[in-house]
DNA sequence: CTAGGTTATTGACTGTTAGTCCATAACCTT
DNA sequence: AAGGTTATGGACTAACAGTCAATAACCTAG
């Protein structure tokens, strides 16, 4: 103990290496289904060690607010954060060398941006669609590919398709969006059949106007809940005394 | 933009609040079944804000160690890390009141130790049944709900029974050690037919000696992988290219 | 006004996955 | 050998997912 008022615990072994405070940073992997892709948002460093790669948008943790406050703060320098219909946090980067500067820890949070929000950029700031990146900063590749990836799984097995669609969609409409962010080809038949199922969608009971397509008009549909939630049905090996659902 | 100086790289505008280094500590929660209940591993304070209550094993970060160097060295203090089957990063916690001495930063890991591994505890260290969970100091029973939480979800959709299991096992086996994990009851048939079919596990073709139990002997199993596998099977929407399974 | 094009929707059919139950197997002890 | 105990496998059902084709509801061209 002594006097020293750092410590987290009480008893700190003291050896070559110290306890000493480390820079925290904190980024993020918005993304956005346009023009049939995944995008992600991206700024360009105009100077430093990585003048002209591109980096996720971020930047230190000051030393009042949390991690959650700092990425919605920073995040709003390059985006309408009100357009955020989600936001995770996703890993904690703590490799020595991630950055050249000296030592950066490095919080990564998942935002998502529903595909019909059209935002104002920066100058230095643009969306890039996930198959064509540019050169990245440091780490900023790797945790981007996090992002995708937890976003995908999470598609599978919880309602996070509502802060990709948007308020209100057609099964085509959907089929794209989910398409786009899979990165595979998706049944609009099964899609739509799948998350009504599960209840995550239902039909608000109006239709696309008619003559915008030249075909039958669409049916309109909207996510029920627009915080996630882990769908049940997935979960293998459920308790026996759930009834797998209100039928029979 | 243009010339304004808050950028979050190179240049920082200093405010009322600074992006000041921060401390940083590392938290386990490590997880184990025994005496058919999940247990958590615990240490007591004896002295400091919280004397008397039980926390998470960790510790500070060291200045030239990653999060992942220093939760293995500090859980060496408490625990056989060899036993440890699997460790991953769980999630980062920044509440500005988290630990009454001042803001600390602490990143939580999920750590798994295997039913049949006995560890040497220090004095001060014991295994707590989640159910039965002492007072706890910080936010340390918040993060021990997520690592419990992560746990049972990953249970359902990965492989992660083999850093719960004993290397080599029966079904009967199997069935306790996710009955205790998931909180639940579990049927040993559906079971063992869910991870065969998944392959997850396979039969060794032992069986454990008779006259142990009375009844047969039941046949063995182990593990095919003892790294953390995606069940693809749960993967809703696959690619439509990608055949099911290998029959027809 | 009708034929044919386009998009949407529905239902049928199939296969896979999961949950339950029961008969049988393989050991034990008395 | 009978009866107890635990394990195993098969039968059955229900739920879930994937595919496809028929039909519906709009359009435009002629």
């Amino acid at each position: 103990m002594s006097t020293s008022t750092r410590r987290p615990h009480d008893d700190i072994r003291q050896g070559a290496t110290k306890p000493q405070p480390v820079d925290h940073e904190v980024l993020a992997v918005v993304l956005q289904v346009a023009d049939a892709a995944l995008h992600v948002l991206l700024w360009q460093h105009d100077r430093g060690p990585a003048a002209g790669s591109w980096a996720l948008p971020g930047g230190p943790l000051m030393s009042d607010e949390t991690l959650g406050q700092s990425v919605a703060r920073q995040l709003a320098q390059k985006v309408d954060v009100r357009h955020l219909a989600h936001l995770e946090q996703l890993e904690t980067r703590s490799d020595l060398e991630r950055d050249p500067r000296g030592r950066v820890l490095a919080t990564a949070y998942l935002g998502l941006v529903p595909a019909d929000q059209r935002s104002i950029l920066p100058a230095d700031t643009r969306w890039h669609q996930i198959h064509a990146l540019p050169e990245m900063a440091f780490d900023h590749a790797s945790i981007t590919s996090s992002g995708i990836r937890r976003l995908r799984a999470k598609l599978s097995y919880t309602n996070l398709g509502f802060a990709l669609a948007p308020t209100v969609f057609t099964a085509s409409e959907l089929q794209a969006v989910y398409q786009a962010a899979l990165g595979h080809e998706v049944s609009a038949t099964n899609l739509k059949r799948i998350l009504v199922r599960r209840e995550q969608i239902a039909e608000t009971g109006t239709h696309v106007s008619p003559g915008r397509s030249g075909g039958r008009p669409a049916a309109e549909y909207r996510f029920r809940k627009r915080h996630i939630e882990v769908t049940d049905q997935f979960a293998v090996l459920r308790p026996p005394e759930l009834p797998r659902t209100l039928s029979g």
